[in-house]
DNA sequence: ACCCAGGAAATTC
DNA sequence: GAATTTCATGGG
């Protein structure tokens, strides 16, 4: 029913941009082409020749669309910029410069990330699916929407043990209590001081600096943020010795999304 | 069988 | 206060 057409879109990769980490809920499909769910909506999205498609069963907002994936941003004149601060993040930039920091619901970024926690990313991604299959709104025989804080904030840990998530379980029942009663209200953490917003998401238990890093980065596309992972403190002490990851200015979030990615594709570096 | 994962809380020193 | 241990689960 709905179709979007984006052209002129460049640089970007929809691998890249997908399945870099930062989203746990998109699939690839054998054409090339991945499918996901946004805001509740299932949606396939195809990228050739610089035309970014995007399909649906669903009507589509073409500003939601293009808001989530980041479009009116001038990534090459960013990654251009970035590529002067250092030998290793302009490798980093031309090997994983198709990426973009998607837009997505903070809610969802905000539990996501909580799972992410000493976790790898495909057990990441089985347990998002089993938390949208058991919790979320049923979209169509294969699809859920991403549960809200209300649903989750009325769940008990028992209740959650079929997402297999562990330890995490109570730290997703307290963050949607949180969001859900008020006492955190995510969309402010847009505009609010940094080191305020994170110390805002640090009241939740199971939200340390990573996590809240992670939250905004994805969740509030505050492209400041430069979460740092066991990945990314790796990257740091053997490519960028003497770097602690604040010396990458407003958009440190895309190059911090450069250096992980090329960082998880080159392994042989640190041996 | 073993090691580790996009960490943070709990405990111990 | 800083360093270490524990936490639940399963991918590789």
């Amino acid at each position: 029913m709905g179709k979007l057409v984006f052209e002129n879109v460049s640089p970007f990769d929809l691998a890249q941009t997908l399945d870099c980490g930062q989203s746990f809920r998109w699939n690839e499909n054998s054409d090339g082409t991945f499918t996901g769910v946004v805001k509740g909506i299932v949606a396939t999205a195809k990228y050739e020749n610089g035309e970014l498609t995007i399909e649906s069963g669903f009507e589509l907002s073409e500003k939601m669309w293009e808001s989530y994936f980041d479009l009116g941003l001038d990534y090459g004149k960013i990654r251009d910029d970035l590529s002067k601060m250092h030998p290793v993040l302009k490798e980093a930039s031309e090997y994983a410069g198709g990426i973009r920091i998607l837009n997505q619901e903070p809610f969802e970024a905000l539990i996501t990330f909580i799972i992410s926690q000493n976790n790898n990313i495909s057990r990441i991604k089985g347990i998002v699916q089993r938390l949208c299959e058991n919790f979320g709104e049923k979209i169509d025989e294969t699809h859920y929407a991403f549960p809200g804080a209300e649903r989750l904030s009325s769940l008990s840990v028992d209740d959650l043990a079929v997402i297999r998530a562990g330890f995490r379980h109570r730290y997703i029942i307290d963050a949607a209590k949180r969001v859900h009663s008020g006492e955190i209200d995510l969309s402010k953490l847009r505009t609010m001081d940094y080191l305020d917003a994170q110390k805002e998401l640090m009241k939740i238990t199971g939200v340390g600096v990573k996590v809240a890093d992670c939250v905004l980065l994805y969740g509030l596309h505050r492209l400041e943020s430069f979460p740092l992972d066991v990945w990314m403190k790796r990257a740091l002490s053997v490519l960028f010795e003497g770097y602690k990851g604040d010396e990458f200015g407003l958009y440190g979030g895309i190059a911090q999304q450069y250096i992980f990615h090329y960082s998880r594709h080159h392994k042989e570096l640190f041996d």
